[in-house]
DNA sequence: ACAACACATTCAATTTAGCGAATGTGTTGC
DNA sequence: GCAACACATTCGCTAAATTGAATGTGTTGT
């Protein structure tokens, strides 16, 4: 009865890490960070095919990860749990990174090679038109 | 600059996450706990091949995650760092695993099918001869 | 309705991890 | 030294994840 339990608790434990668990997803999760990103936000911030973000977005779409959000024809990705940023924090630390370099990647909200609603309406403020 | 350091800082922080991130290497995590564990603990606890055992814990030991111990004919491993096992509560908590569940998984200290010193000591005292 | 855009999905090929089987290494007791 | 024990390591096969290429779907503007 306790070796079953374990292996069952283990199973479920290992669940999240294990689609969490490589450097596409973490550089993924960390730029959605705690706001929402469309997939071209990603493909500016990342430099990746759009094709190949879909796919990893899929995949942590379908584990529970992040949820979608449509607006027009953009598609606005967001963690479904803040605490898989921290899950991220904990394994940097192990890593000998420092706090202050993961959280400056998780804060920036804007990225000028993006193009979508969001990004835009920050860089051009109606007032300066 | 900020592009490339986004994907150098992942695969860092993937790092710890990818040796851990399976359900046999948590479940050894968990038996060794804050203590340490020989290898014969471990297939008493687990009910596995030792050659199998022993395959994991040299991956987690490559990885840093495990320093070993040799005392006798006995080998004994331990954490190197106790933060995994907040890793692993962390993701346990994700997975809507109460953490006393885990806990009480972690601090369980000696196994009665195990025949190696530390857990015979605890279970045979001298008092009782 | 059609073209352009933002994104999703499928397919196939390559790479990689998981795991059993066999064998090797170091230690103790006789 | 040799046999028994505790553990480590290598090898090879199978299963699964990764990723590029191609294509499909939904939305907007005209």
């Amino acid at each position: 009865m306790k070796k079953q339990s374990i292996m069952q608790i283990s199973e479920k434990v290992a669940g999240p890490l294990q689609v969490i668990a490589s450097p596409q997803r973490i550089a993924i999760l960390l730029a959605i960070g705690s706001t929402e990103a469309c997939v071209c936000h990603l493909e500016a911030a990342l430099g990746w095919r759009q094709a190949y973000i879909s796919q990893h977005l899929m995949a942590l779409r379908k584990a529970d990860v992040l949820t979608d959000r449509r607006e027009g024809r953009f598609v606005f990705y967001r963690l479904k749990n803040a605490s898989y940023l921290d899950l991220i924090t904990a394994s940097a630390r192990l890593s000998g990174i420092t706090a202050d370099s993961i959280s400056s990647l998780i804060n920036r909200q804007t990225n000028a090679a993006c193009e979508c609603p969001h990004c835009a309406t920050v860089l051009v403020p109606v007032g300066t038109l």
